[in-house]
DNA sequence: TCTGGGGTCCTAGGACCC
DNA sequence: TCTGGGGTCCTAGGACCC
């Protein structure tokens, strides 16, 4: 089967944080809001902000004190991100009940493969029930790119917010992304934006039209990959299974006063290392690698890691390698960030769940679509979803109820 | 008198093996 | 006299994204 033109959605929820806040308190809207970790101090920056408050200049990760200066009646609150993960759940939910091709990049953005739904629905009028739905039901602004594939997706829901819905066909690409600035396209930050704007490739059009050889010389792979996007060329799946199973879990800190004193570092990686411990009973995962973050009081940063031969699952075994790697590693100048990474996952071998999830298969067969991956995650964590997505893929999917996994004459 | 915290992916060199 | 090549693992660092 030869695979046709494609439909992509890339669905961006404006100023995430924001939005939720104010649908939850709406005596906020209409005023500055600004969402900033660790307001007391004078570390806190800003996360997110709502139109009111970047219209005064305030911007994501500017200091709270600097913010507060180009906008004295700025409100600020603290994240609350168990609501804000709590709302992420309830938008996907009602994604995947047009599609399961739905992938989860972040909390607030992610993109729907709708090539088979829109035989039947315009695409326009699609985004359109979308959008007005997580209005109505969630007071949710989002904008929504409609494109051929997911980066040409991405920057369109970018042109227009808050709601805004942008097609961007590949013929339009000349008049519309090809004039953006390189700096604006996705996957070009700073550094990146330096290297091209030396080669004199100043918008997107100049990258599109650039020798391709000599970007790969210049910037290797993630350079053909941009030089591709800039063309319109993009055939990376829509992929549900992307966010199956963490490949890292970690936590880090910036401390208070940069510090020198040993018994501060063993309390702060003590209390990461409880917090990774948790999340990987969660998931039934044990890791093989571990890494630490050091970062000094001037901004320079060593990473230091170490693979294991027995994998690490409980608090102190973490604590306990996080602080050989900092005593062999640290060169005793003042820290004013540390953090601790796992990596290389191992499934745990826990025979009770895997004979529950055997069993519980059977059950699952019955649930509606929508409520599949919930069901599972809820009762065995993310480490499970592997299973939901198998099923999805297996199985045929209509009207958000399973059909019978029997061959039908195609 | 600046600059958080959670991630992903890529590169590049060295060790080691066949 | 000369000087393989591919694959994988490990480590350190960098870039980017939200």
């Amino acid at each position: 089967m030869v695979s046709g033109h494609r439909v992509i959605f890339h669905i961006d929820m404006n100023c995430f944080y924001a939005s939720v806040e104010i649908a939850h308190h709406p005596e906020l809207s209409g005023h500055p809001l600004a969402i900033a970790g660790r307001v007391e101090d004078r570390k806190g920056i800003i996360v997110t902000s709502s139109y009111e408050a970047r219209a005064k200049g305030v911007k994501t990760t500017m200091p709270v004190w600097k913010a507060r200066q180009l906008c004295p009646e700025l409100i600020v609150k603290q994240p609350n991100m168990t609501l804000y993960r709590e709302t992420s759940k309830q938008i996907f939910d009602i994604l995947r009940r047009v599609t399961p091709l739905v992938e989860k990049v972040s909390v607030d953005e992610g993109y729907m493969d709708v090539s088979s739904v829109v035989s039947v629905i315009h695409p326009v009028h699609l985004a359109k029930r979308i959008q007005r739905h997580l209005y109505k039901s969630l007071k949710l602004p989002c904008s929504i790119g409609i494109a051929p594939n997911k980066f040409l997706a991405k920057m369109a829901s970018n042109m227009q917010k808050p709601m805004g819905l942008t097609i961007l066909r590949k013929r339009d690409l000349p008049t519309t992304l090809w004039n953006l600035p390189i700096g604006d396209m996705h996957g070009v930050g700073s550094k990146t934006e330096e290297k091209l704007k030396k080669m004199n490739i100043h918008t997107i059009g100049d990258l599109a039209k650039f020798d391709r050889l000599r970007i790969s010389e210049r910037l290797g792979q993630p350079g053909i990959s941009l030089f591709n996007h800039a063309n319109g060329w993009d055939d990376r799946p829509v992929d549900p299974e992307s966010e199956d199973r963490y490949k890292s879990i970690g936590h880090s800190t910036t401390l208070p006063v940069d510090t020198i004193d040993l018994t501060v570092v063993k309390e702060v990686f003590s209390k990461q290392s409880e917090k990774i411990a948790f999340k990987l009973k969660r998931e039934h995962i044990a890791s093989y690698q571990i890494s630490i973050v050091i970062r000094y009081f001037d901004w320079t940063n060593i990473t230091r890691n170490k693979t294991l031969k027995t994998p690490l699952i409980t608090k102190q075994d973490i604590l306990f390698q996080a602080m050989e790697l900092f005593h062999r590693h640290w060169d005793d100048r003042p820290v004013r960030l540390l953090g601790i990474t796992l990596t290389s996952f191992e499934a745990l071998a826990d025979s009770t769940t895997q004979l529950d999830l055997f069993t519980y298969q059977d059950e699952l067969k019955k649930e509606p679509v929508v409520d599949l991956i919930n069901a599972v995650t809820n009762k065995y964590g993310n480490n499970a979803l592997q299973l939901a997505s198998s099923m999805i893929k297996n199985r045929k999917v209509k009207n958000g109820e399973y059909k019978s996994n029997e061959r039908t004459n195609e």
